[in-house]
DNA sequence: CGTGTTATTGAAGTGTATCAAATTGCGTGG
DNA sequence: CCACGCAATTTGATACACTTCAATAACACG
């Protein structure tokens, strides 16, 4: 059973709008080193001559809600580094489950994987927020890395973070239960991310569970007076609740 | 309900026999530019001057099957790199209940997260096969790391794939049923690992299952001809058929 | 305003965990 | 070397949390 793309969400195909291509005259606010996200990311305390590489060779552009960055089995164009907004990567099972493996924001680096080893991607890129973020391409990038210790050490840290939380979503999936799991979800992902409406079903394919069991869950939640529910709204009311709820020891 | 501790495999805090403390004289088969293993891990191709601090700073301990390099919770002494032998690291939640996260060996590094960010380990590393391994000091890998950008993209692709194989496993804990996640733990710890003779229980904690259930999947594999078991030995009579089980693609 | 998508509620089925108790296998000490 | 004792394995019975399927209601967007 393949999961069937909806109408609505499937603003796929048209390319995003595109700043500018390499090689030309950056304006001032697109270079990089006054990037707004700059310190969060990869590349702070870059070289002058880094910054100037990477101005020279990356592609800036602009995507809105429910844009794909990228899908799994694309071949890499490069890395993309989020300058604003957030974007889900999303696995999908051969039996169609979906599941969001991270969310990734401001400073935030995607397809770091597939353009090292230059392999196809693995996972598919969406946006949640409005986003703006530069691509920059993979020669340009392995040089960066061969000539900067500090980015492959930031990257290093980066990865080494997500692996952790891969390691404790994935002890998570079976010593917690479903509520548990969608308590931790609705902590986790509200408040890291609060400008999107999380969709029941995306709370689903974070938490490893179904949207009927999140549905339940929730107003049951609602009933414990831990969270209020306004239509499709969320609004956490007992957050040390949840807490407790989450198994999170404080 | 802690897990306790049993008195068989509890050989912990006897001290592993050290083979010499740095800075002295190395003898010639310590050496890493010698290291039967060098090729496989972050260290091949390095400047003589790196051997060279490597040399100085890491000290060579012996390990034998049960010991435990290094528990949750302890201060990082610095990096582990195994020169042979096997180790699995493994986490316990809340409840007792144990996860074999990643089994590593020969080339391989352990303690790399704590390392970096001089924090307590996350897991267990518990010797499975009697093992060599290296420990390098903090300051001297965070020097080799800053020095030597090969060593941070080696590190950097190694944690990627491991990222990589926690979001596969990740997935298959919901999107697989308990047999076909066994059938998979089978074929890869039996391939990857073949001389460890796994218990039942290591199945189990390696497929985010119950020792119970791992019994009686075996039991059923037997029947069906897939495996033969001979006491506590499994041997694969039908790996293509195991294939299958796990639903792995081909 | 209609159409497709999300959310909601209900009923039914089942895969697995859990608990308990017996048996086998194996390392260690006497 | 053998017997003892602990741990690993095995088998059975029971329970239930969660998925699955189905059908309706509410919403949002063009």
């Amino acid at each position: 059973m393949t999961k069937i793309q909806s109408k609505r969400t499937q603003n796929v195909e048209k390319a995003p709008e595109v700043d500018l291509a390499g090689g030309g005259n950056p304006s001032e606010e697109s270079l990089c080193q006054n990037c707004e996200s700059k310190h969060l990311g990869l590349f702070c305390g870059l070289s002058p001559e880094g910054y100037q590489s990477l101005n020279s060779m990356k592609r800036n552009q602009h995507y809105k809600t429910g844009d794909v960055v990228f899908r799994a089995g694309d071949h890499p164009q490069g890395i993309y580094c989020i300058k604003s907004g957030s974007v889900k990567i999303e696995a999908i099972g051969q039996d169609g489950q979906a599941h969001i493996l991270h969310v990734v924001n401001s400073g935030g680096i995607l397809g770091l994987k597939a353009s090292l080893d230059e392999v196809p991607y693995e996972a598919n890129a969406i946006v949640l927020q409005p986003a703006e973020m530069c691509i920059i391409h993979r020669p340009t990038f392995q040089t960066l890395l061969e000539t900067n210790p500090s980015v492959a050490i930031k990257a290093l840290r980066a990865s080494m973070l997500e692996l952790h939380e891969m390691e404790k979503r994935f002890c998570h999936a079976t010593d917690l239960t479903a509520v548990e799991r969608i308590a931790e979800a609705l902590l986790h992902l509200k408040d890291r991310f609060e400008s999107h409406r999380w969709s029941r079903r995306e709370f689903a394919e974070w938490a490893s569970t179904t949207t009927e069991t999140v549905i339940r869950t929730l107003s049951q939640f609602e009933k414990e007076g831990l969270i209020q529910l306004d239509g499709r709204k969320i609004i956490i009311k007992d957050r040390k609740g949840l807490l407790e709820k989450a198994k999170i020891m404080f």
